[in-house]
DNA sequence: CTGTTAGCGCCTTCAA
DNA sequence: TTGAAGGCGCTAACAG
């Protein structure tokens, strides 16, 4: 599989190699009839830039990573293949490296993707750690960091693009007031994620205003599952309890919590109101429909690049920037 | 951000490139002093391989281009990310590509992923168009067809790994016999898919075999969705029915059944028994509980990774190979 | 053990 | 309009 070489077709056409880039680069300074000859041989002989060359003169790879530590997570898979798709349009290319459990860590994925010179790169991650690797190795390349929050302290030095979580908090607990719901469970929220921390304040903040009262069922996991969802939700409905909503942290516990509903014969809405947050794709489907709030994960994919893409244009010297989207509530059919 | 070289380290260090490049490369010989100041130096002035040029030298870039042409199939979005775990444990990055509709063509993707001299190409495709292009680029890289049945005249000139649809329509055939089902309809099957066609002939094949009727309704789109699945059934459901079972041509079909059903109080698996193909993920959750073929996505994944790396290190002269998966009935829910 | 030289495929001055 | 020369960052002979 030997390839054929801008060499190889200037020797074929009987002219320099430099004619040969002029001709394959659009160059003014070349003559049409040369130009298409070329051209034409370059098409008979199958001849194909090798863009690694030019990236290695031109010092852009026109690629950007997407590192995605936590594939198990529709929400961040999600992201990350319409991050693909909008990079696409913007003609760059996606070099995807996610995370798994006991593999080496995110550290050495940036290591990589740097040396591998991608032109930028996209962290879809919740967790707090990201905001230090940011501040590592942003200085050897434009980072982004999509859909988590990030502490005021460390704001300042961090590029990130996020849903505004205590906007999403707020918004979930007026919704279920408004419905007429007086003690709610706020259910799976995790203490060591910023992100949840921020969600869970929103939503308090919003009820105590309101005179709604909320327990709040703290997730020990780091990470929010089904699973999590439906041990948590069973500890509450097993015994007698006088809530008439819950508020999940996630869609993923929102589903756990279905499941467990559903086992005890505990009627949603009916008995009880259910609420989402990510509004990840299972929770449109016909028998699940669950209200819930969206974080626009598609705006978000978007925003992020765009940011990225900036940065990159820009080179160093920019200024730190932080997106919050507003997230949206998405009416289904799980709240009363 | 200008970029430490092995030359600013050979200067910094007192020695020559090829030195520095010893160093780096762990190469036997060299003293281990030299060695070891070198590498301090490297980690203190945050040096990083440019791998693009190391590249260039070795005319291998330890990438794979992993096309996704259709990135709303859950299936495919699935065995995509599998891709990506799989091919990190052996070492290899994944350049992901998915098609946008309306947006250029495949053959530009394949284009593109060759001139950044991937090593080699999956392509995770359902279409029939597939096989022509193989045919016509994996002269110029190696490419493995993924989740894709291959016509037998073509298959001899292609690398596949598909699950074996046709055993598979067998399997649900013979399932639903077996809990007594006699008069069946199969929904949804696409008559420009081989692989929708070979699966629809195992079942009928099975089914004729066991004197079980079956009524066939053709899906004219040529994407499986939801949508077409819940218009297609509503055109049986309306009237009355005397089936008693569907099968249908994918799990995206059976949601769009099962919302039909929904809607019309039609009882599952009371009235009707419901199956799927393909196992994605929506199925398994609580509420759904879909029975379905499973394509078991991650041996796929693993396959086809697996044979592309083989395709990949004996570079040409391999004879062409085509595996088949056997798929796994999933007993959930939706049939009795 | 270390350095010199050449070259991977391409682009970019600078001359002709 | 075309070509020759040099270099992007790195590795691979081949000498010392």
């Amino acid at each position: 599989m030997r390839r054929v070489t801008i060499k190889d077709i200037a020797r074929m056409a009987g002219v320099s190699v430099t004619t040969v880039s002029r001709a394959i680069n659009n160059a003014p300074e070349i003559s049409p009839e040369t130009r298409e000859r070329i051209l034409e041989l370059c098409q008979k002989e199958g001849y194909r830039t090798n863009l690694l060359a030019r990236s290695l003169i031109s010092s852009r790879s026109n690629v950007i990573g997407v590192v995605l530590p936590d594939i198990s997570s529709p929400f961040h898979a999600a992201l990350a293949l319409h991050i693909e798709t909008c990079t696409a349009q913007l003609g760059y290319q996606v070099m995807l490296c996610s995370g798994r459990p006991g593999k080496k860590g995110i550290d050495e994925l940036f290591d990589f993707l740097i040396s591998q010179r991608v032109d930028g790169i996209l962290l879809a991650s919740s967790s707090n750690g990201a905001p230090a690797l940011l501040e590592k190795y942003q200085s050897a390349v434009p980072i982004v960091l999509l859909g988590a929050f990030v502490p005021p302290d460390a704001s300042t030095r961090i590029n990130c693009v996020s849903t505004d979580n205590y906007v999403g908090g707020q918004m979930a607990a007026r919704y279920l007031h408004g419905l007429g719901h007086r003690k709610v469970v706020y259910l799976g929220a995790r203490r060591h994620s910023d992100t949840h921390l921020l969600r869970h304040r929103g939503f308090e903040d919003a009820a105590s205003e309101l005179g709604m009262e909320v327990s709040t069922v703290w997730n020990q996991e780091n990470r929010s599952t089904t699973e999590s969802g439906y041990q948590l939700a069973m500890e509450i409905f097993r015994k007698p309890f006088s809530q008439t909503a819950v508020f999940a942290a996630s869609d993923l516990i929102a589903l756990g919590a279905m499941q467990a509903a559903d086992e005890l014969g505990i009627s949603i809405p009916g008995r009880l109101s259910l609420m989402g947050f990510d509004n990840i794709d299972y929770t449109a489907l016909p028998k699940i429909r669950l209200t819930t709030i969206s974080q626009r994960t598609e705006a978000l994919a978007g925003s992020g690049v765009r940011l990225l893409m900036e940065l990159i244009q820009q080179g160093d010297g920019m200024e730190f920037t932080q997106r919050l989207l507003t997230p949206v509530l998405i009416q289904r059919n799980t709240c009363r």
